[in-house]
DNA sequence: ATTTGACTTGGAGTGCACTCTAAGGGCGAC
DNA sequence: GTCGCCCTTAGAGTGCACTCCAAGTCAAAT
């Protein structure tokens, strides 16, 4: 599929796409004929999943280290879970935190009354 | 007290009250015969709020149009509120969002077998 | 045949939220 | 009294994650 397709069911942007294939987090991309990206379904299902560790706030150094570890083979599988489960306990830290941080928010509006 | 101990007790640098100070965050603080900084009670009170705010992702631009209302007076509690409530439903829905994504995470993680 | 439009690259620019620097002032300890 | 340290200001610099630009290529439509 287009560089534009992939986008779309990515939900990222054709711009965003290019900047990280550049800076390593996909791999090998295929081209057509014509030298234009030629995304597969796998390229979909790996960009869908470097979403989810963006939106929970991975940096992106670390997930170009995934990506590099992922690319070496399947004897860096450890290391790739080892931060993935890191990762893990950062989200639920960050759910805590929120959930706590909700609840001061709670009282604050609580506070001002119940008028509109 | 001083910008250090408010910087300790608040868990942002003086670097940062400073800013905050600058761009009309914080109201108001009171300076000392030597013309430094002299924090009050209610200055941290106010910045543990803010520091809420900040962590829950409200942007700076928000905060500060929080801030202006504040000093405006009593009649703009109603948009203060109102900015809350929304602030909430923001928060409410990363919290669900952290949450989905977390259990992708999960099954990623298990995906990887049950060896270290 | 030429226009249109999407694609390619390397590199520059943007926005946010700090974070630091430079130049100078004031106070307590020795 | 002078040394060292913390403070002041305005303004410049940093890091992150994009986001956009310029110049050029190519295929399909008119």
């Amino acid at each position: 599929m287009t560089i534009q397709e992939a986008a779309q069911r990515s939900g990222l942007t054709a711009h965003t796409l290019r900047y990280y294939e550049r800076i390593g987090l996909i791999p090998s991309v295929g081209r057509n004929v014509s030298g234009h990206r030629d995304y597969a379904e796998r390229d979909l299902e790996w960009l869908r999943f470097l979403t989810k560790l963006r939106t929970t706030g991975m940096p992106i150094a670390d997930m170009c280290r995934y990506a590099d570890l992922s690319r070496q083979g399947p004897h860096t599988a450890p290391e790739r879970k080892a931060m993935l489960e890191q990762h893990r306990e950062r989200v639920e830290a960050r759910i805590a935190e929120l959930t706590q941080d909700l609840s001061v928010l709670n009282h604050k509006i609580d506070s001002y009354g119940g008028h509109a």
